[in-house]
DNA sequence: GCCTACATGTAAATAGTTACATGATTGA
DNA sequence: TCAATCATGTAACTATTTACATGTAGGC
């Protein structure tokens, strides 16, 4: 299980934490998270919230009209469980955690995130993209035998960005420890 | 459609028009396109195969052993529909070809790419990107109400690569000309 | 003798997208 | 009145991963 649906957890109890929300302002909270080009579909959305009910983290209230009379709403809200997963997930640094998806999304609650998780966190997924990196440089350094020079081209230039995340990363953990 | 296995035929083609492989091998080039974290794995390519092998792209030799007295290999070459397929794909642009995935497998094989749609290619690309990150500009300009001062950091930093990127591009393009 | 790499596949489970279905409200 | 956005979902399809199954050859 490495997919979306790992971090989305996490990511909603995130959103709710902050107070209570419907369906569709999740999702619209969820693309601020992912970015504009990788939007929540509401295939995805509504049966994780199901699932969460039945696991007892979010409680559902239906508004039958809100302050401006919309049409009725579902607002979930975070139970006591819930608030206390969130708490635990706060504190824990799972492996999922450094990679890509299960980074972007700690890192968007990272404010709420007590302060020595934070430099584990950044220090985690610095380790794994150093050690990525790594793999990259070699593979590039034995491969451009008849390998289109195009290709290798298009290589080179990821492991920049690879290696520009990596100095983006050790600017974080430097400015966070300097906060300690 | 906007599978992988989409750009895998235009590949699969590509890496055969230079001389029949085996789906092992075949493999272990895919993994020098794709790059060394997302090798193809061999339910993904043997279907795949197959479909072209009753599309009628490709042929298939059964070695009983090779040079090296080996277990017995299917060994798999273009017909020459195939490589008039390959041709057709090398000389067209489908609105694809700009996609991730898209672009990088015909990036892949961009030497015996006909220099005129090399351009095309780029240009279509660094639109495409250019859109893109005109929309997280946007985006990152309009939200930062609330939201973690954290992940703001992050966008701005996605949006720094892609911007890297299209400068890539640029290059890449002003060199294309000047070849031309 | 065991581990790794070679070599070819199938089956089942999981994940994800797209299309469909329905209906309210708001602004041009 | 017409399109866009709000709002909640289901069904069907497509794609991808993981586990299984089987066997060979070479190096330590």
């Amino acid at each position: 299980m490495r997919s979306r649906s790992e971090s989305l957890e996490f990511a909603l109890l995130g959103l709710l934490s902050q107070g209570p929300l419907h369906g569709y302002e999740l999702r619209k909270r969820m693309a601020t998270i992912y970015g504009p080009f990788r939007a929540l579909s509401f295939s995805v959305l509504y049966p994780q919230l199901r699932k969460m009910l039945l696991a007892k983290l979010i409680e559902e209230t239906f508004t039958s009209a809100g302050g401006l009379s919309r049409r009725s709403r579902i607002v979930y809200e975070l139970t006591k469980t819930g608030r206390e997963k969130l708490d635990s997930l706060m504190q824990s640094v799972s492996p999922d955690t450094f990679e890509d998806e299960g980074f972007e999304v700690r890192f968007a609650f990272f404010g709420p995130t007590p302060r020595n998780n934070r430099v584990k966190i950044l220090e985690g997924r610095h380790r794994k993209l150093v050690e990525k990196a790594e793999i990259v440089r070699k593979d590039l350094a034995k491969i451009p035998e008849g390998i289109d020079t195009y290709l290798v081209e298009w290589r080179r230039h990821s492991l920049e960005s690879a290696e520009r995340e990596i100095t983006w990363l050790e600017k974080m953990i430097k400015s966070e420890r300097k906060s300690l």
